[in-house]
Parts: structure tokens; C-alpha cells; sequence
DNA sequence: CACTCTACCTGTGCGC
DNA sequence: TGCGCACAGGTAGAGT
């Protein structure tokens, strides 16, 4: 599952790869699946993209957002959004290149260049808008560059389960389901604490963690994960390992639902210590 | 406000 | 081999 190290793992590919989107210029738009669309139909889309140039490519949270610039003057600057949701996938590849049978938009560059968007389960969806807030307004700050006194804040405002608040992207965007248990795991925190009952140094911990984690899975361009999401080399230390010793203790990693997520924890280093009411 | 459930989807992997 | 089914999870929206 994509989440904000391997989104920003792709924009880097993307942007400073060989070959590399920046520059290059949509020639046409094959829409193969419409419902991708998430705020157009079809024609207004290939006529809107068409002949456009892409430039910067950004991140908030898992949300993508290409800038592209109109043909005519007076050259207006708008914006393709993209969301991979859980199996989305976009790559640069040669016109020649088959088609998957899970593709739902090529778009057709210059240079003989496609940039695809492939997703089976027909989850991830695309934008185009003037103003990247038009999608993204609902998000909090990115959680790779979240300030301390924000995260803290919120935390101790709300009454809520840890891990359901790590996940909520109005909080802060770009944490999934698989970086959540790591972060907490590392944190030392249980996954069903209620966060006003997180003190200061159980805080520090958690954002120490969510930055050091998500850093280190960018800086090894995204999760290594049996069977799940392999294009990385960062090492997951719970997520999926339900039965398996802990790495730091060795007692069997437990598997809860929380919130209607998968949950994994190491029950001995993630104790739950105080939920009282 | 916090939570739960459902819908959206379909490939995968299990038990039988 | 093949069938049925639970499961995976990001997000929106409705309901408790």
C-alpha cells in the first residue's frame, strides 16, 4: 500500500529518474476506465490536459500533484492530482509498452514516452484543478515535516485511540495502516492508548518515531513487505509479523483490530499502561 | 465528538 | 482442481 514513503519514493523516480516527467508534454489522454475521474468527465479532461507541459511535482500527505502548464498564453499553471489509494501504481514507460489489463489512464508524451496509472482495484482517483487545495483542504500538515508543538497539541485535545488518530489525515497526512504500527511500535506506545493519556516524554517518543520512521523508509525508497508492497528495502518490524518473536524482546507480535484495521504490536514492548477514564 | 459500519473494488490465499 | 469466502485497506458518508 502506498503510503508517504512510497509516494515521495516515486515523485524522486519521477522527477530525477532517466527518463524523467518534468518537461515533457501530454500529447493525448486515453481514458480506459472513466471512474478514475474524480471531478471531470472524460472529454473535459483530455481537452484540459492536452498539449500541456509537466513541471514541478509535489506531495501532500499520499495525495501526488503534477503541475502543468497550458500551451496558450497566457500560459495559466494548473494541477493533475493523483491518489493511489491501496494498489494504484504510475510509471514512465516507452508508447510501445502493452497496456496492462489494469491500466485506467495513458497518458501519451512527447519523445515516445506514456505515463501510465494502473490500479485493479479501481480505488485510486485523479483530479485536475486550478488549485491543489480544491483536494487537499481537509488534510493536516505532512507528517514528515510536522512541528512538535501541532502533533502535541492535538494529541492532548482529542480523546481518541492512538493509532486511529495517527491515521486520520485531517490530523496529520501521510501515515497508513503499516506505518502506524511501526511508528508506535518504536515509540513503545499501545496502539489502543487513548491519547490524552500519553504524558510529554510518551509524545516526544511517538514524534520522534514518526519522523524517524517515515525518513528512514524514504531514504530506503519505501516498505519491504512479503507479499504486500516489495519495492523498497525499509524493514518492517511488526507490520505483518503477527506470531513472530519481536525483534527487541522476542514475545510473539500480536494481531488486534483497532478501528476495523489489522494491528499489529509487540505486547510486552507496547504495554497498555494507562487508559484510565 | 468519537466510534462503527458500509461501500467502493478485486487479487490473493486459505480451508475443504 | 476448484469452489467459496475472509481478507487486505484509504477514504467518504451515514448512522449510533
Amino acid at each position: 500500500m502506498p503510503e508517504l514513503p512510497e509516494v515521495e519514493s516515486l515523485i524522486r523516480t519521477l522527477r530525477d529518474g532517466s527518463p524523467a516527467l518534468p518537461g515533457r508534454v501530454v500529447m493525448r489522454a486515453d481514458i480506459v476506465w472513466d471512474g478514475v475521474l474524480a471531478n471531470c468527465c472524460d472529454n473535459v479532461f483530455q481537452a484540459s490536459i492536452r498539449n500541456s507541459k509537466f513541471s514541478a511535482i509535489n506531495r501532500h500527505g499520499k495525495y501526488l500533484i503534477f503541475a502543468l502548464t497550458a500551451p496558450e498564453p497566457p500560459k495559466n499553471i494548473f494541477f493533475l492530482i493523483v491518489h493511489l489509494r491501496m494498489t494504484g501504481r504510475l510509471y514512465l514507460v516507452s508508447q510501445e509498452h502493452a497496456l496492462s489489463r489494469f491500466t485506467r489512464i495513458s497518458l501519451q508524451l512527447d519523445e515516445g514516452l506514456a505515463l501510465r496509472f494502473d490500479d485493479p482495484r479501481k480505488f485510486g482517483r485523479v483530479w485536475l484543478v486550478q488549485n491543489p487545495a480544491e483536494v487537499t483542504f481537509g488534510l493536516g500538515p505532512d507528517a514528515l515535516t510536522v512541528d512538535f508543538t501541532y502533533f502535541a497539541s492535538c494529541i492532548v485535545e482529542h480523546r481518541r485511540q492512538i493509532k486511529p488518530l495517527l491515521l486520520d489525515q485531517s490530523f496529520v497526512a501521510g501515515i497508513g495502516n503499516i506505518y502506524a504500527d511501526e511508528c508506535l511500535f518504536r515509540a513503545g506506545i499501545n496502539p489502543i492508548t487513548l491519547s490524552d493519556a500519553l504524558n510529554n516524554k510518551d509524545i516526544e517518543r511517538l514524534y520522534t518515531a514518526v519522523i524517524g520512521v517515515l525518513s528512514e523508509a524514504v531514504d530506503t525508497q519505501g516498505a519491504n513487505i512479503d507479499g504486500v508492497f516489495k519495492e523498497g528495502r525499509f524493514a518492517v518490524s511488526v507490520y505483518g509479523r503477527t506470531g513472530r518473536p519481536c525483534l527487541v524482546c522476542n514475545t510473539a507480535i500480536a494481531k488486534i483490530r483497532v478501528g476495523q484495521r489489522g494491528t499489529h504490536y509487540c505486547p510486552s514492548c507496547q504495554p497498555l499502561q494507562f487508559n484510565h477514564t
